[in-house]
DNA sequence: CGAAGGGTTGATCAATTTCAATCGCGGTGG
DNA sequence: CCACCGCGATTGAAATTGATCAACCCTTCG
């Protein structure tokens, strides 16, 4: 099976043989966590960069009442926190979603990958500058679009994410998130997602069940989202 | 007057002279902009990094329907976009919601002295990190907060900032917001945003008048938008 | 002096949450 | 093997939050 961070990767820039082989050499040593398994808590120390293999993790926060907020999904090839160590301590959690293959990267042993070659370190800050730009869609939705519009723009945004690294199949792909997982990421309630999901279904743009999605009418769903896939970034071959 | 830069960064990492001076040199050749003026646009090129010296600047993206939301408010010594010459166009709009100077720095200027300066280098790297805990705050709010919470949270946050590069004056500091603008980085409406002010106001935990804010009762406001300062990371001196 | 842009308030409307109940499925212990 | 349990999915009805619509006021600025 290819390693999803060499193919993220060499999807943002071009990488040499030897490119990859660090990058295989890096990420040679994974461990496996179960759903629900948090691999980092808010108040931690910082520690190594991870890198998904396999499977989903998200970046959450427990609030004093209670509820949790998502504030983003990390899917195979995805790594988290470049440079992390320069900040004291984690001031949110991540747990995997579904069952995930994870590999950790230190500090240092990323520094020398990045000074080595050239490649990666530009593919590095080239996929941080779109998780950023992920993060602002993610504001726009939460503050300006509807319920409906919400939840058929994330699964946009997820539908082309995991095509880029070749998890998608036609109009199908395996999205391990109940209803519950939605309802955090999106700011919602599950009782409304249901009602949402119902919605889609019905427009025949979209059904979700048992862990996958199925696009019905990508039109429609785009068309319904108001989506535009720019803050994806995904034409950077052709730059400096 | 100090240079909000240098200020900003010597609060995250130590500078030297030297350091010192070469900031200083790259920042030394400001543009003025007046409110509302688009220093960048959505579909622009990338092009250099902005370093706001004095004044507010905001990222924001305008909807299909018209709407507009706010992501992140910029004030002085905060840069925006380290890198952002790794990808090909931008994915929002810059804009004055305040009179600003702002300073560019070009990739390759901006590299050297990072090349040259590695607390520079660490000081931004940091800066990045704690620019993404606030957006992630941001999606936080936007999804499991009210609307009181929501702007408790917001004028906590913006005190804070604002108190670290010396622009606050006790429980008093300018706010150069309209209500509009407020509305629009809260994801409301102007009449609510005006409201939830008046609520504030009476409940005696702050008060808005003419550009600026005034905190009656620390506490108070704390408590109502259940602030946890941890995600800016102002404790940094300690670390590696 | 007049116009424009914010700010303020009231009344009504719509979207989403809350509360409550039921259903279905996979896993577990007896 | 089967009854039971717990969690997620689904649906209905009531309650609430925040949006919308519509004035009016005040200040600033040309």
């Amino acid at each position: 099976m290819a390693n999803r961070f060499v193919q993220k990767l060499s999807g943002l820039v071009d990488l040499t043989a030897r490119d990859i082989v660090a990058l295989e050499a890096a990420t040679a040593r994974p461990r496996n966590y179960a759903a629900r398994k948090d691999l980092i808590r808010e108040g931690d120390e910082t520690g190594a960069m991870l890198v998904v293999l396999e499977g989903w993790l998200c970046r959450y926060k427990i609030l004093p009442n209670g509820t949790r907020q998502i504030m983003a999904f990390l899917m195979p090839g995805d790594a988290c926190d470049l440079h992390i160590k320069l900040l004291a301590e984690m001031d949110h959690s991540i747990q995997a979603v579904a069952p995930a293959r994870v590999a950790t990267v230190s500090r240092t042993e990323m520094q020398t990958m990045m000074q080595d070659h050239p490649n990666i370190a530009r593919g590095m800050y080239t996929a941080q500058l779109v998780d950023e730009g992920i993060m602002r869609a993610w504001i726009v939705s939460m503050g300006r679009r509807s319920s409906v519009e919400r939840v058929a723009h994330l699964i946009c945004e997820l539908y082309l994410r995991a095509r880029t690294i070749g998890l998608t199949d036609d109009g199908d792909f395996a999205l391990p998130l109940s209803q519950i997982v939605l309802a955090d990421a999106l700011g919602m309630t599950p009782v409304h997602i249901n009602r949402v999901l119902k919605e889609l279904r019905l427009a025949g743009a979209m059904a979700l069940s048992r862990g996958s999605v199925t696009i019905i009418d990508a039109g429609k769903l785009v068309a319904i989202a108001g989506f535009d896939e720019n803050y994806l970034h995904r034409r950077l071959r052709q730059m400096t």
